[in-house]
DNA sequence: TCCCTTTTACTCAGTTTGAGTATATGTGGA
DNA sequence: TCCACATATACTCAAACTGAGTAAAAGGGA
């Protein structure tokens, strides 16, 4: 084999949800991800990613998964003899005071992504934007057919469904039309705060790896407390999907799949009538194998 | 940044569905994946990746997907002060003569794993390696329940449903357990073909990749000719998916789907009832988002 | 002609899902 | 003290989807 010689490093996304707000833990006053170099004395990328982000953060590290591995040649400012490969990681954590080196800060991903969050509708933001990707369309006759209709699906235009897990399609396609490749760009409110590099790509590869993941593994506890109530449960996972959910078949939907079990505890946080409290059943995913199915099996 | 330097290779597992069965693309008569270097020119991974193995393989490549990357200390055989790091792609094709510079050839997934197809029941194999796995679970008190457990959910015992989806935890469990490591060793019809390094784990992230994605996007029209029967293509998900499924329900779905249309042609080489032809729509694509959901949504 | 094989077309009960309504149980103010 | 208010929790019901199986159609070949 040729010697290919390349830098690399590691990104982490580290998430939580945080008074029903999903946050990304960042350096540089939110401007970009943690990150840090990969070396021999690392015994694995995963363990090489654990060992720094508790050093720089001291923040306690459960799930984490790889995200994806960039290495575009003109990703970032560089070195043109030599390629910077970055290899990314999801992590998953209960949000803490975190006084580490780099002087770390949580942001709220619609910081960055302020068209995502549909909570509460579609936001004022995406009227504007889907002008603008719509004049990106148009301004290419020869494309414009197949643009249009990228751009009805990923912003759910013309009847067309809102698809939350198209975080990274939308931004993507976004980027391609020049609608945020500029810092301090005057309009920051419709498209969002810039990043560092490709650190906001980064981030919304995280976003869309995420709100797929919690519909098919129980993930979302990773960043819920020890014990909690139905509607907090109900309110990370619609900060995460920026989806607003129908309460009472999210419950039904909950104790069917039995994850969680009555802690005996009472919770009069709220207001109203008080809250059961839940803990979570580790147990669970050792018994059921988490079934997933979805194609027309035969027996015998 | 420190100077973090390391090797960066990229791996490709190219996979085709050919006679009904699921075959890789290989090198070395079989024994290893291909793979290059990634070098400063390539424009990016994919970039790369696409240039050499059309190189190499003369193979035309579709679609194309990043898999994972590795980069253990111990995964092989290495220069101690310099990490390799390997970014590994999937890749679906349409099988072909490939006449290439590495001397390619294809062999069938379940050469490698044959405890993973599960077409006509569960595979004679698997009985054997059930009796090790609790062996090894035994040997160790103190973490015996666990494993057990872990052996129960993985291979489908005691009353488990067998999961398709599990094969790269199964190949780890084997492999944490001594069954899997020892090259040509005697009882390679009942835990398989080994390979070069880590690949047959890069085969086996491959496998399990692949069985989860053709259940929510139709990428099992990448491995189908232009024009193909319904039982055709129920064929080639079974032999991905090592399951035999239901003819009718399978059917059901596929025009529930309205991914396919009739040619008109028929086909009559099965021996039967001449079977209509279809054609993949292409165009579903881009009219329907592939609606994903599974959450409670509530609309207002 | 009739049997064999495979494709294609229905049926039907049981379960899951989307959507909405009704009832309980606290708090805080009149 | 009692009544609004805000949640939490509990049901209901029709429509859609799934798992499983049966029946009819259409060729080829003995």
């Amino acid at each position: 084999m040729k010697d290919a010689l390349a830098h690399a490093e590691l990104i982490a996304v580290l998430t939580a949800v945080t008074n029903d707000e999903p946050r990304v833990m960042t350096v540089s006053k939110g401007e970009a991800l943690p990150s840090g170099p990969f070396e021999v004395e690392h015994r694995s990328l995963q363990a090489g990613l654990r060992e720094w982000v508790n050093e720089q953060t001291g923040h306690p590290l459960g799930y984490l998964e790889q995200l994806y591995t960039f290495a575009d040649r003109d990703r970032a400012p560089n070195n043109k003899a030599r390629r910077t490969i970055s290899i990314s990681y999801l992590g998953l954590v209960r949000e803490q005071a975190a006084p580490g080196a780099g002087a770390p800060g949580w942001h709220g991903w619609y910081e960055y992504f302020p068209w995502e969050d549909h909570r509460d509708g579609r936001p004022a933001a995406l009227a504007a934007i889907a002008e603008a990707l719509n004049a990106w369309a148009v301004s290419d006759p020869s494309r414009r057919d197949h643009r249009q209709k990228r751009v009805e699906l990923s912003l759910g235009l013309n009847g067309a469904a809102w698809n939350e897990e198209l975080a990274l399609q939308r931004y993507e396609l976004m980027f391609e039309a020049g609608l945020v490749t500029e810092a301090g760009a005057p309009d920051e409110a419709e498209t969002g705060r810039p990043m560092f590099a490709d650190h906001r790509r980064i981030l919304a590869t995280a976003i869309t790896r995420l709100r797929a993941k919690i519909k098919y593994r129980p993930v979302v506890f990773e960043l819920m407390p020890e014990s909690f109530t139905l509607s907090h449960l109900q309110h990370t996972v619609e900060a995460l999907a920026g989806l607003a959910l129908h309460k009472p078949n999210f419950r039904r939907l909950i104790d069917q799949q039995e994850l969680i079990e009555e802690t005996g505890e009472m919770s009069s946080e709220t207001g109203g009538r008080p809250a059961k409290l839940y803990r979570y059943r580790r147990a669970i995913l050792e018994e059921h194998a988490l079934s997933s199915t979805r194609l027309p099996l035969s027996r015998n």
